[in-house]
RNA sequence: GGAGAGGUACCCGAGGGGCCAAAGGGGGCAGACUGUAAAUCUGCUGGCUAUGCCUACGGAGGUUCGAAUCCUCCCCUCUCCA
């Protein structure tokens, strides 16, 4: 394809390219010789369970895929190995080499859901990186300066306020970097906040008498409030292994504003599309719901992601009862009221909070408003509970 | 080693003897509205055998009729100095 074409694809959706000259440039010659560029990009295994936030990355590289290069899926095995003392929140114990195998293995099986395991090489750092000796180490850092090392902005931050930096954290962006000597990478992808380590790698590249390889960064994805990234901790993730109806009735509950990131950072859609959506030629519910199936039925499917679609329509359009709901057999020793049975089925956390919702009219019985949180529920036949407009149980008791 | 600041609910953060289950914001939940679990608006947001009781402002004691607030000791975090 014509490199010019080409960048244009890479560029939507990324926060920054070093140089994007640099990045025709190679785009160019490797169109004319035929030869596909080495596209890098590492990964940390120590947290195996993806979100949608690291698939950011993922959706680049499979651009480059389906542009005719070759990725190279660096697993960052070194580092977890070693555990990186760094930061005052946790302690990371280190993993056994055991551990990174079984976490690479679950992390590459996610991965290849969105790119092709055929055109993927996945390299482990650990590999070349333990054969360095003391001498190989020193002479490697000798590359490098403190002035420079001072520019990380965390670094730089830290040293001013007299914050400890240990040794080591300036031998990870050399690390990084020598991986992409050695992987002799064109293009390395990373988010924003690796920036720095990227650029080591252009240094130490030049140092060695290489081209200096290309950086993409990739903006931060923000969780489902639109504000924060995502994350598991802050409870605002999409999670890739969720069920298909969680994804798609997650993506529907956030903004029209952050839908728009979400096209351009996940979706497959067409450029052409995407300007559709973002001049409001689609309604936003049509264009969110078609979002929410793309990402859905990568994951799962499109029988799951079909059926996800319909049941959110039937809940949310229609407002019906879904056609199969969980039921919830409880033990009329404990009595058969009405806040003491939400609790117990797990609608509520406490009774306080069952009465609460019984209060504020977010509790149907039998598709009827409930206004009185101490009713008796029939203890002989089951009834059909609702709470709110999504969390549905059919209680009987035994 | 010395000096100072601080630790309050899921998070941030106010309150400096009773009116404090604790302002305000965020998050979460519910309701209204709708285009949807968008946006906006409203309410709720410690627990319980429930017009009362219990537990809670870093921990343990103490003063007081009464302590998140005052005192003692301890633990932790941050800042400055050596």
């Amino acid at each position: 394809m014509d490199p010019k074409k080409q960048l244009e694809i890479i560029k939507r959706g990324t926060s920054g390219i070093i140089t994007e000259g640099e990045l025709l440039k190679k785009l160019a010659t490797s169109a004319a010789k035929g030869r596909p560029l080495r596209i890098k990009a590492g990964f940390d295994p120590t947290a195996p369970d993806l979100h949608l936030g690291h698939t950011v990355l993922i959706h680049k590289l499979r651009h480059f895929q389906e542009l005719g290069h070759h990725v190279l899926l660096l697993i960052g095995d070194f580092t977890g190995m070693i555990g990186d003392p760094t930061g005052k929140s946790e302690t990371r114990k280190p993993l056994t080499r055991e551990d990174v195998k079984a976490n690479a293995k679950t992390y590459t099986a996610q991965v290849f859901k969105i790119l092709d395991e055929k055109k993927t090489e996945v390299v482990f750092n650990s590999e070349w990186i333990e054969r360095l000796t003391a001498v190989d180490m020193v002479n490697l850092a000798s590359r490098y300066t403190v002035a420079r090392m001072l520019e990380r902005d965390d670094f730089h931050k830290r040293y001013a306020e007299g914050r400890p930096i240990a040794i080591h954290e300036f031998i990870y962006p050399l690390i990084q970097g020598y991986d992409s000597v050695v992987l002799k990478s064109d293009v390395e992808l990373g988010g924003t906040d690796q920036l720095f380590n990227l650029l080591v790698g252009r240094e130490l590249q030049r140092e060695m008498g290489q081209e200096p390889q290309a950086v993409i960064t990739m903006p931060l994805l923000e969780g489902t409030d639109g504000v924060q990234k995502m994350s598991k901790s802050l409870g605002n993730y999409i999670g890739i292994a969720e069920p298909a109806s969680e994804i798609f009735g997650k993506v529907m509950s956030i903004s029209d504003e952050l839908m728009m990131k979400y096209y351009d950072l996940l979706s497959n859609a067409s450029s052409e599309k995407i300007e559709e959506i973002k001049a409001g030629r689609t309604h936003p519910r049509d264009a969110k719901a078609a979002l929410a199936s793309e990402i859905a039925e990568r994951y799962w499917g499109i029988e799951a992601a079909e059926k996800a679609r319909e049941d959110f329509s039937n809940l949310f359009k229609k407002r019906e009862v879904p056609d199969v709901v969980e039921e919830a057999i409880l033990s009329s020793a404990d009595g058969t009221g009405l806040a003491k049975a939400l609790v117990s089925a797990g609608l509520a956390s406490s009774t306080s909070e069952a009465r609460r919702l019984v209060e504020q009219g977010g509790v149907k019985v039998d598709g009827a408003k409930v206004t009185d949180w101490k009713m008796e529920l029939p203890a002989n036949k089951a009834v059909l509970v609702q709470v709110g407009k999504r969390f549905f149980k059919r209680i009987s008791f035994s």
